[in-house]
DNA sequence: TGACAACACGACCGATCGTGCTATTTTCGC
DNA sequence: GCGAAAATAGCACGATCGGTCGTGTTGTCA
């Protein structure tokens, strides 16, 4: 059953998600997490035993939402190019709809020179999502659509690339057009790949 | 003249620039930085009035040694198209010859959620250089190697997201084809804007 | 309803944070 | 080589860091 433990848990998750996506996982401070979660230090060390357990349930609730909310959606919409379309869009959107953008990207660039569990962890949810889009293009090019010399994880890169610039756009530059650059560049990519 | 103060300066910078790359402008900590240039934190604070000076000094060398090792080098390569092949292998490996990567981007996603002075004067040399791109990408469009309807804005955008996806994938993933898939992508945006 | 586990708290630890102020050393023009 | 000026160290500050401990409170189930 789900306890009461469990839901200040994942309150705290919560905040603590909106929060590092802000700060960084490491610039995230237990005092901090404290005063917004309106409790005590200690009765946040009861949920987490150290801050790098944190860190990494963190990167795990991220992992469960992305999925939730990127991912799965997808699967129920067409398969081939069309679904390769809409895990852009909802891409896109998932960057738009949370404060301090996608917490992967910003984790990332903070932690890549950082080695240990945390980099780790993250480095195997890219991997696993690039290869999640590899997959999807592979799909488009079984069912026809994509051509059949084309490279999946070549696409995925340079799909990745252009959510990247799309973030650094929108977050740094505030550049209004950042979304239409973003799907001027995927269109012109899948374009290329028919 | 270049006094004693103005050498431990430099040196300074070099290394706080060196180990911003790794834990950020924000954690990087002038205890930490000290230690590491062998001198006591108030000995620091005579060169630095506040960590956030420290901060904005640390962009402004990396901004003149990215000018110096990327940009300026490649007035001397041809026009057009050339130049723009130029700047973009130039730009690799300036990621490539330092520890942790590209400061700038590493400082972008760390900041883009942090308003102040030092993630707007970011933003202005980010801003800046995006403009740089797009105006080698006019010259090689005037010179009559790309089409004459290109956006060079849109290339300038895509050839940053190249090299972002090239960062991660390099730093993040530890993928050692990451500059063929940048190359790759690069190719072929150079070849659909011809 | 009573017992027990789960949960949360306040106080506190040593370390380090950024930043002053003052004293001492080093450098450099004369 | 002397004296002023520049450069650096010493030391202390309040705040905060991640983390521990003992204790009280509260929810859960027999």
């Amino acid at each position: 059953m789900v306890t009461k433990g469990d839901e200040t848990r994942e309150r705290i998750l919560d905040r603590a998600m909106a929060l590092a996506a802000v700060v960084g996982l490491e610039g995230l401070s237990i005092g901090e997490l404290a005063r917004e979660t309106g409790m005590s230090k200690s009765g946040l060390f009861a949920h987490f035993a150290s801050k790098e357990e944190l860190q990494l349930k963190i990167l795990e609730t991220a992992r469960e939402r992305f999925a939730r909310d990127v991912f799965e959606p997808t699967l129920r919409a067409t398969r081939g190019e069309g679904r390769v379309r809409a895990l852009f869009e909802r891409w896109l959107a998932w960057e738009r709809g949370r404060v301090g953008g996608c917490p992967f990207v910003e984790a990332a660039y903070e932690l890549d020179d950082r080695p240990g569990p945390v980099r780790d962890a993250l480095a195997a949810t890219q991997a696993e999502w690039v290869e999640t889009l590899a997959r999807a293009v592979q799909i488009a090019i079984d069912e026809g659509h994509f051509r059949g010399d084309l490279d999946p994880r070549q696409f995925a890169y340079e799909m990745y690339g252009i959510f990247l610039a799309y973030h650094l756009y929108h977050r740094l530059l505030d550049a209004d057009d950042a979304a239409d650059r973003a799907r001027a560049a995927f269109d012109r990519l899948v374009s290329a790949s028919r």
